[in-house]
DNA sequence: ACCTGAACACCGTTCAAGT
DNA sequence: ACCTGAACACCGTTCAAGT
């Protein structure tokens, strides 16, 4: 396809609203007031609504970067050891989700939702996911009944722990861990 | 002290509120509209700022049975064979805690916040938790590693968990419990 | 092609006036 | 002693007008 033409000021503007929107999310969670976002990057809040038309398109863009190199981990994880790598995949997701308050809950919507704006990132997830669980249980490295849902909701779970206390979350993993890895 | 005396209209409209508020959470977590939960008791918004200066007053209104109930229930437990009877707590209060969406983060919150008018049911569950705890550690039933703030942890993740699915909260409780426990 | 910002909608919360 | 509801504040979202 032919390079998308896009106004210099314009792209400056996502730039800067992109910005702006991490500072945001970082401090307040994904629900952060979106007007402030915009006087923050110098822009009006139509311009905002311009480039983003709702909140999930404009978190999709900011998370694009890290969920590419989220991706790749998984990729170079699968060819690692069975056990440590899919507990090391937990581990970075759980992660991950916790970078912004309100991001482990958008994720888990974004995997039933084909319309979000993250559906597809979470189809790769949850595939990578299924990916790691297999090599496990092929290794005996996990317990037969362990399912990817299994696997997401406590990645999701860990996340919503870790809003609130890092160490805590942390712990959790290591328990739950220690009851789906084979002893 | 002498009993209070209350207008027979303000109770009665306590406790149109208390059903409107608590079908009104059921349906849309404890972030529900207010306006609405007064239209429907057929009084006006001011009314149920004046009987609940803010939610979590209102949230303790609705929760003061259940939460007697609950520890009721942990007073019972406390007799029983301590492994088992821990994991029975837990599973008690993440159901509890899963009400209404929203729930878990407000009990959280109020184990911390001491203006919380939460915070007394809050300091109950965590005794309960203790207790409960150390019946289990001395019955060497627990692996020795277990603090109560791995118990409250779970608990509250398993609660958000099944806000989205109870049974993936069952299976998260499986899982964690299988690696609280001693083998 | 993009930006502006007024306009509309919605809800939380307070408080002066009424009964 | 309690209730009413207008009033104020705040934010999300849209869109006609401008450059």
């Amino acid at each position: 396809m032919p390079a998308r033409r896009v106004r210099a000021d314009a792209r400056r503007n996502v730039e800067k609203l992109l910005d702006a929107a991490d500072a945001a999310f970082r401090e307040l969670g994904t629900g952060a007031p979106l007007e402030p976002v915009a006087r923050r990057a110098g822009v009006a809040i139509g311009t905002l609504y311009g480039h983003f038309p709702n909140r999930r398109a404009l978190a999709r863009a900011l998370l694009r970067d890290r969920h590419d190199a989220l991706f790749a981990r998984g990729d170079r994880l699968a060819e690692e050891p069975p056990g440590p790598a899919l507990a090391a995949w937990i581990r970075a997701m759980a992660e991950h989700a916790a970078l912004y308050g309100g991001l482990a809950e958008m994720l888990a919507a974004g995997l039933d939702n084909e319309a979000s704006e993250l559906h597809d990132d979470c189809a790769r997830m949850t595939a990578l996911t299924e990916r790691l669980l297999a090599h496990a249980r092929a290794a005996r490295a996990v317990r037969p009944d362990v399912t990817p849902a299994d696997v997401l909701a406590l990645t999701t779970a860990a996340a919503w722990t870790r809003a609130q206390s890092a160490e805590q979350a942390d712990r959790l993993l290591d328990h739950a861990l220690r009851g789906m890895l084979t002893p």
